[in-house]
DNA sequence: GGCGTCACG
DNA sequence: ACGTACGTGACGCCC
């Protein structure tokens, strides 16, 4: 049998499944977390990949020498939490007991011992599996060697080979140092050069190659990046000394490869351990199993038919016949080039069953003999497994092919089954589920200016890679649905309403481009004036627009006391200047002038560019993957962050009109819904009876926060009261409060003692959402949709912090998304059972706005609320406020 | 591209 | 001691 060796980076996996997990202790009080995830997690790469060899390598915990040329190397950073550094001797042990193999070696860190055995592995051609949670140790990779990069703590892997790292960076694992060198680490103190990310240095690296030939080409370099570089040449060097893993460190001759040969357990002293940790779950894993589960997919063999004009019909026979038999179900994918959906480029389609792919180039899909596969497409009672489904159903309308029949898809579910993912592009999903691996599209496609539709041959390919793994990843994402309790959510709620928002996108509102031009004008004569005048108090010309001269202006010429700093120089922000109002006449006018200058270029010409011409409508792009706590946002242009507060924004609303004569904007927003939902879930009988009694909930909390009657409530009282209620959404700092009422912080935290002491039910919800979120990992929605929370247990306190103030806001947050997602799928659901013609235009997060025709309207103004109120039962009522008008201003 | 600023809920 | 309110998207500046 052919050797495989396994190489564990110890530190790194301990720390990293440290603050994935929950805080887990044993009854004699000993800290146990980060031993069961490197327990788990070593059980499965045992079981998956049956190495011949393992090793788990340790730093010594010393200076090594990399602190001898650089005494700040890993300097910064946190000490490690006692509660760790408790689980190491044990983890040792029980690696003992595992009978693996431990080395560490003084003045070295675990990088180099397991550097220096993937030189050895890589001389004698034995292929290895190194294990870390360090990005660094990718430069590892190569023929023999793949690096696993731990996720989502450490219960995942990302696997690199040569291939992957090429694919990802456009570098070779070495060039992993240069970047590095170039970039620097932060977690590590290594320096870099400032200003140069991720994107700088790849840049560089795609042109010269190395460190070395980057800094000996700065001529070629332009402006303030030439100057950067060769101010921190010394920088770098030194940056990519440190980067650099040490393969050549002396063993000791105990510590030859064959010394860490793995031929099984030590039972009984490993049940001994496991004991004393009370795993029993690993126990009884140990107990029962021998052979483990289901390996990585093999690569997946695509038997491709592609079908390109009418002298292919019988090949579409072919899939039409197939299409019919199939059972599991068969992966469509289709392919849209472009952000916007509304104008992106449908370029080609493929489908893919268990048997067979086939794919058509987009241009097809218009001719005659395609006919009976558009009618497959548009048929609702043909399932189709898709991608992104929402964009392609958009973009098929505006070709005039109509999608139905979306049983489920995989981008869909990748969002509800982790709405964080930061990435849910296919080649990513995939991953996560050890599908055979799917390029990603950019290095087909390419990207930016290089962005281009490849040969048919590659297109076609990779079309039918992507449809192939949407129809093998979909059922195991159902699987997982099912066991997180959030089937019900994806089926009933989220799938059917990425089709209401095709269609509300598809639709569109009118615009009036008259009326935003007159606002427009209107604001360029007042902006002229203001202009005039600032630059006259200031005795100079500059650019207002500019954060940095207006700054220089403010605080250096005019000698304006400056208070606050940003990492780039002085704030100037909103806060800042009202501050310096009294300072200086000059102040309010740059607040007016911000104030019209973001009307005028974010709204009226924004605005303006978006309306089509031949319909006079704006079609934003709802999007429903992006935020983590459910709900929606709105692209292309954003339509939910139209002005309203100021009545001088507000007028931008004027030109939100009916698209046909004689019709109605009409629109109903939730009251106090977050409150509400609070209300509810934390069963606060206080809160609840001002909502049953349908209280003033601002002047309500007035009233039981200073203990005063209703009469006594001053304006004054009630907007800290309101502030109160927001602060308690948003997951209570007396830090924040204090900064939004400008009063002391001490000041702040005794309102909020106040509050808490009034409504005790929200102080025990506070309290046991995070008891919860620290148990679990996550919080949930009343429709039980999840938000994972990695660093709920984190030892920085900032982090830890501001996971616990999202796990009190997301629950709320997110039924309310939850809520007004129910309440339009319930509409859309009403519009057609009533068959009325008035359509769903917008959803503002507690709003939804249609368009009425007359002979609706009274019906609408009824039923509308009605649905949003019914649309869930609570402990207290829900209320919509409805409203109407010739057009969205006039509907308030 | 990253940052500062500001629009909304 | 820590040094922030939750969730988004778009604009202009400046590199």
């Amino acid at each position: 049998m052919m050797d495989k060796w396994m190489l564990l980076d110890g530190n790194s996996i301990a720390y990293r499944a440290f603050f994935a997990m929950p805080p887990l202790t044993n009854s004699a009080g000993l800290h146990t977390n980060a031993i069961y995830g490197f327990t788990t997690m070593l059980l499965k790469l045992l079981e998956d990949e049956k190495p011949t060899h393992v090793l788990v390598a340790f730093d010594a915990g010393k200076a090594t020498f990399r602190h001898e040329g650089y005494a700040e190397y890993k300097g910064g950073r946190e000490k490690t939490p006692p509660e760790l550094s408790e689980q190491f001797p044990v983890l040792k042990e029980l690696l003992q007991a595992f009978q693996i193999a431990q080395f560490e070696l003084n003045g070295f860190e675990a990088d180099d011992i397991i550097g220096t055995l993937t030189r050895l592995a890589d001389e004698q051609k034995v292929e290895t599996l190194v294990v870390t949670g360090d990005k660094d140790m990718l430069q590892l990779v190569s023929e023999h060697v793949t690096v696993a990069l731990t996720r989502k703590g450490v219960s995942e892997q990302e696997r690199y080979s040569p291939a992957d790292i090429k694919e990802k960076y456009g570098l070779t694992p070495h060039q992993i140092i240069d970047l590095k060198g170039l970039m620097g680490d932060t977690s590590d103190n290594i320096p870099g050069i400032p200003g140069v990310g991720e994107k700088t240095a790849l840049k560089m690296l795609h042109e010269f190659g190395t460190v070395e030939e980057v800094l000996a080409n700065t001529a070629s370099l332009k402006g303030k990046m030439k100057e950067k570089v060769e101010q921190h040449k010394d920088d770098a060097v030194m940056s990519k000394k440190l980067a650099t893993i040490h393969r050549e460190v002396p063993l000791a001759p105990e510590q030859e490869p064959e010394a860490i040969r793995y031929s099984g357990f030590n039972g009984p002293a490993l049940a001994d351990v496991l004991r004393r940790l009370e795993f029993r779950s690993v126990q009884e894993r140990l107990g029962l199993s021998g052979e483990g589960s289901g390996s990585a997919g093999e690569a997946a063999e695509l038997n491709l038919t592609p079908i390109e004009s009418a002298e292919d019909a019988k090949k579409l026979d072919e899939l039409m016949k197939a299409l019919e038999e199939e059972e599991s179900g068969f992966g469509l994918y289709v392919e849209a080039i472009g952000e916007n959906p509304h104008q992106a480029e449908l370029v080609g389609l493929a489908l893919a069953g268990a048997e067979a792919a086939y794919t058509l180039p987009f241009a097809a899909l218009k001719e005659a003999f395609t006919e009976p596969l558009r009618s497959w497409l548009a048929d609702p009672n043909k399932k189709k497994i898709g991608f992104d489904t929402h964009k392609v159903e958009l973009a098929l309308k505006w070709a005039g092919i109509t999608l139905s029949g979306v049983s489920f898809d995989v981008q869909l579910a990748a969002y509800v089954i982790d709405p964080t993912e930061s990435s849910l592009l296919l080649s990513g999903i995939v991953h996560r589920y050890e599908q055979p691996a799917v390029p990603s599209d950019e290095s087909v496609y390419g990207k930016g200016a290089k962005l281009k539709v490849p040969a048919a041959a590659v297109l076609y390919q990779h079309l039918a890679t992507k449809a192939d793994a949407v129809r093998r990843v979909a059922p195991l994402q159902r699987d997982e649905l099912k066991e997180t309790g959030m089937l019900g959510l994806y089926d009933e709620l989220e799938l059917p309403l990425s089709v209401i928002l095709a269609g509300m996108e598809h639709q569109g509102i009118s615009v009036e481009k008259a009326e935003l031009e007159t606002l427009g004008s209107e604001l360029e004569r007042q902006l002229t004036t203001l202009v005039t005048e600032i630059y006259k108090q200031a005795g100079m010309e500059f650019n207002l627009n500019s954060p940095k001269q207006l700054g220089e202006v403010l605080f250096e010429k005019l000698g304006l006391p400056a208070r606050k700093k940003t990492k780039t120089g002085y704030s100037t922000d909103a806060e800042v200047l009202e501050e310096l109002a009294p300072y200086s006449e000059i102040v309010p006018l740059i607040l007016h002038y911000r104030t019209l200058a973001k009307l005028q270029s974010t709204y009226v010409e924004g605005l303006l560019k978006e309306i089509r011409e031949q319909t006079g409508k704006i079609h934003t792009y709802f999007r429903q993957t992006i935020a983590a706590t459910g709900r929606l946002s709105s692209q292309f242009p954003n339509l939910q962050n139209i002005p309203i507060r100021l009545e001088e924004g507000r007028k931008i609303r004027k030109a939100f009109v009916p698209s046909e004569p004689g019709w109605t904007i009409l629109a109903a927003d939730y009251s106090q819904i977050e409150l509400r939902v609070l209300a509810h879930i934390s069963g606060d009988e206080n809160m609840k009876e001002a909502f049953i009694k349908d209280m003033d909930i601002h002047t309500k909390t007035a009233m039981d926060v200073f203990g005063v009657t209703e009469d006594q409530v001053d304006s004054n009282m009630r907007r800290s009261a309101k502030a109160v209620n927001f602060g308690i959404v948003y997951g209570i700092s007396d830090f924040g409060l204090s900064n939004n009422l400008n009063i002391t912080r001490n000041e702040a935290g005794r309102f909020i003692e106040q509050y808490l002491g009034v409504f005790k039910g929200v102080k025990s919800f506070m309290d046991s959402i995070k008891v919860e979120a620290a148990k679990q990992g996550y919080v949930t929605t009343l429709l039980g949709r999840r938000r994972y929370l990695p660093d709920i247990n984190h030892s920085n306190f900032n982090k830890r912090s501001f996971a616990e103030r999202t796990a009190m806001n997301s629950p709320i947050q997110g039924t309310a998304a939850d809520i007004i997602k129910l309440a339009m799928v319930n509409m859309n659901k009403k519009l057609g059972e009533l068959k009325l013609r008035s359509r769903m235009l917008l959803q503002v997060h507690d709003e939804l706005v249609f368009e009425v025709p007359e002979d609706e309207l009274e019906q609408m103004k009824k039923l509308l609320p009605e649905v949003m109120e019914a649309a869930i039962k609570l402990d207290v009522p829900l209320k919509a406020d409805v409203s109407f008008g010739a057009n969205w201003y006039e509907a308030k």
